[in-house]
RNA sequence: GCUGGGAUAGCCUAGCCUGGUAGGGCGCAGGUCUGGAAAACCUGUUCUCUUAGUAGAUCGGGAGUUCAAAUCUCCCUCCCAGCGCCA
């Protein structure tokens, strides 16, 4: 949630980020209109609790002199039938400020580019010699202005949908009976390759800091509504029946959350965390996307990068968390893209986000594989999670970043390392010692 | 799942039986003192409000009784111990 006492001050900064986020300022005016009679009454509310403090204490008194306190009695019954009908109503006018104040998007870091529409982000640089089509190669050139390297190829290699049945790597019909479309039975020797990257993941973030957390892989309301974007996003989440629990789409939020209504030592920061988990995700609005295969599925693996900070040093680590997941794909010798999401395309609670696109020489695209966010304080302040200073407490920064989503990475290395023949592929180099083997084929 | 004991400010703790301004300690910050420090003493320590007050709220959460609830009643959550069940 964004700083009230800074959007009273200075509105015109959350109108211009809302703007350049492609929303009309309407919910900020209708914030104002809340908070000022909030605010009036709240004014009226105290002072009648002031008036019935001063009769409560008179009636000790009285009644320690032996006098009559039915007059003053009767007095706090009337000033409490004015105070419950006015807090009745304060706690809608509440309610619903709390709901709009939520629905106002973070502020934006001055590098983001404005616009709206994913086609119009930045490319900040490309990395790795892609095999392109003959077909693809004017995309391409596009996609990473002109910079990327790349070999043609004669044709586009075939398809992991197709690859993965071909070598008996996953049944995809028999999931689509079981538990219906998106999901899968990943089997041989690719569940190994997915232990591998879970595991390579691991060991590489480890090395770099990050103490490793596996955790709930549910979450109360609270919890969830602290860690992102309810509004939008509890459409996307499976809800566990006759319980307050949601699945996780992401470890990001159970690690977001962990510190939930905590006071952190400003000794103790930063905290680096990778969360190893599934996600759950409904991906309801997105009929006809990627139907057929792993790419897009109700549930995956995923290993995360999460930072809490202090404030200053928020912009430095998103480019840690970048830097980190970049090192990965090209430890694993996966060419991709790096991309600065624009204003129209960014979540409500990233002040800046970057993508990581692999290329899928079998889509003849780019693809996301890692987003990595820099959320400032905007998710700390709605789990209220702080640090002590000198100063007094301050909200904390959090930032959060793929590390290995298994399954597109996955799909990326079957692409990628296709033989000509499409008899197989090879594992990345990095991942042999975890697999234990070198090549996958029928 | 059953029985019992708990939850008070960053931490520890008193108050609860018997309703009437939440007290103390540790830690931290500032001050007095000092050449400097320690000790001692003093002040402060959570949240809200643009009339910043002799203001309001706050004792795990919610509801109730009452003029008044940390305190009494009911419901819920979590923690601890014992018992039961269990991969």
């Amino acid at each position: 949630m964004i700083d009230i006492k800074l959007l009273r001050e200075s509105p015109e900064q959350f109108y211009d980020a809302s703007k350049a986020r492609g929303f009309d300022g309407k919910y900020l005016d209708e914030f104002f209109k809340l908070d000022k009679d909030w605010r009036d009454n709240l004014k009226v509310i105290n002072e009648l609790k002031h008036a019935k403090n001063i009769q409560s204490s008179l009636i000790s008194e009285l009644i320690k002199k032996h006098d009559s306190p039915e007059s003053a009695k009767n007095q706090v019954r009337e000033i409490n039938s004015k105070i419950d009908s006015l807090e009745e109503s304060q706690k809608l006018i509440e309610k619903e400020r709390e709901r709009i104040a939520r629905m106002i998007p973070n502020l934006l870091h001055e590098s983001v580019p404005v616009c709206m529409g994913d086609e119009n982000s930045v490319v900040v640089r490309s990395w790795g010699t892609a095999g392109v089509c003959v077909d693809d190669v004017n995309y391409f050139k596009e996609a990473t202005a002109d910079s990327g390297q790349f070999q043609i190829i004669p044709k586009r290699p075939a398809s992991h949908v197709d690859l993965i049945q071909e070598l008996n790597l996953a049944d995809l019909e028999r999931a689509s009976k079981t538990a219906g479309s998106r999901f899968y039975y990943l089997k041989n020797r690719l569940v190994k390759l997915e232990l591998a990257l879970v595991n390579y993941a691991v060991d590489f973030l480890s090395e770099r800091g990050f103490s490793i957390v596996e955790p709930p892989f549910m979450l109360t309301y609270r919890a969830m509504e602290g860690a992102t974007d309810m509004e939008t996003f509890k459409d996307t989440l499976y809800k566990i029946e006759g319980e307050d629990l949601y699945l996780v789409s992401t470890s990001e939020h159970p690690i977001a959350s962990m510190f939930l209504d905590e006071t952190m030592e400003e000794n103790d920061l930063p905290v680096r965390m990778a969360g190893v988990s599934p996600c759950f995700r409904r991906e309801a609005g997105a009929h006809g996307k990627d139907t057929k295969g792993i790419f897009r599925v109700h549930q995956f693996t995923k290993i995360e990068q999460f930072v809490f900070c202090k404030p200053e040093d928020s912009w430095d680590f998103l480019e840690e968390l970048l830097k980190n997941a970049e090192d990965i794909y090209r430890s694993l010798n996966i060419p991709y893209r790096v991309v600065n999401i624009c204003s129209g395309d960014l979540g409500n609670l990233a002040a800046k986000k970057y993508d990581i696109e692999a290329w899928f020489p079998s889509q003849g695209k780019f693809r996301e594989v890692v987003s990595a966010s820099n959320d400032t304080d905007y998710q700390a302040r709605s789990l209220n999670v702080k640090y002590r200073t000198k100063e007094g407490n301050r909200f904390v920064h959090t930032l959060n970043s793929t590390a290995i989503a298994t399954t597109r990475t996955l799909v990326a290395i079957m692409e990628n390392f296709q033989t000509r023949d499409e008899s197989g592929f090879a594992v990345p180099e990095a991942l042999i010692p975890y697999t234990g083997f070198d090549f996958i084929s029928k």
